[in-house]
DNA sequence: GGAATCCGTACCGAATCGGTCCTGTTTCTT
DNA sequence: AAGAAACAGGACCGATTCGGTACGGATTCC
């Protein structure tokens, strides 16, 4: 439910990834290897983090990426509306004139306030705030189970 | 992006149609035609939400629906959760030991972040919320453009 | 007993997703 | 100046999911 795709989880990865090491910029194959995702999926996903100006690329030989800016600054909702694309529509969201069901139905500004709602949530949490800081203390290791890629709002 | 399908649209046209008339109960057909909505789909969607009992049903000849509690009882969570099921996953999320990306993957614990936040979003809008009062005042009248299902954290 | 109504489930076409590949274009190195 | 390294942009394909339909069964009222 309200899933997000995996290149969108892929996407996440590799910011963060580029997040934990600011000095360094990346090329494809590197960042394919150093998070065990596919090289394809991974050159995809950058080119289009890019197109979105969250990240920096640098053409040509010795070329790579980096972030545009500091992780600090990259906001989840930035990151996720970039990789899932601008809008998800049911129909008539962008009809912007009438809809045979305009009487009927009187949720339609309703939905703003959803949206909003999760808009502000997600713009709450930066990249900065992904990229794990690097624990030395042993007793408090979080518990690491995978890769997860889930948005459920389940109870 | 961040889409939710149909039917949990369609979900949500029903409940709130409920919604603004605690009194009556409806049956299917009854719901398809005055919200306009596809019968099958409409029957479908009551099932679901039955089951996931927030809808409170009866069978037999002058059966039909009702809300299983108040409306400011149930927040948009309980109702995305029902339609959208449980989770949504990506591989490795209940795989709940080892996962070969472990050492690679420290994202997975900011999951969980992200999916409180939206849920506590959601859990904050109530299905009272979102059946509009009835309004009386002509000044006060909201645009409404038609059914809309984009749930878009776009800046 | 019959009709109305909900319940479960199987099924199908269409769209989207995950993934690959190929052909540019740019830039560094020698 | 030439060639290699790396990004850029699409086209393409199989598999899954989504939107929608259909049918047989169970339950309750009249």
């Amino acid at each position: 439910m309200i899933r997000i795709t995996k290149q969108t989880d892929y996407g996440i990865v590799l910011l963060t990834h580029l997040a934990a090491h600011p000095e360094r910029t990346f090329n494809a194959p590197e960042l394919a290897a150093e998070t065990g995702l596919p090289l394809p999926m991974v050159s995809k996903t950058l080119k289009m983090l890019t197109r979105e100006s969250l990240l920096a690329s640098h053409r040509g030989a010795r070329g790579g990426y980096g972030l545009a800016q500091p992780a600090s600054e990259i906001t989840m909702n930035r990151v996720i509306s970039a990789l899932e694309g601008p809008i998800a529509i049911t129909e008539c969201i962008d009809t912007s004139g009438e809809c045979s069901h305009e009487r009927l139905c009187p949720t339609r500004n309703n939905w703003q306030r959803i949206n909003q709602a999760l808009k502000e949530a997600l713009d709450r949490i930066s990249l900065a705030e992904m990229a794990p800081p690097v624990r030395t203390d042993p007793g408090a290791r979080l518990v690491q189970l995978g890769r997860g890629a889930a948005i459920a709002p389940a109870a």
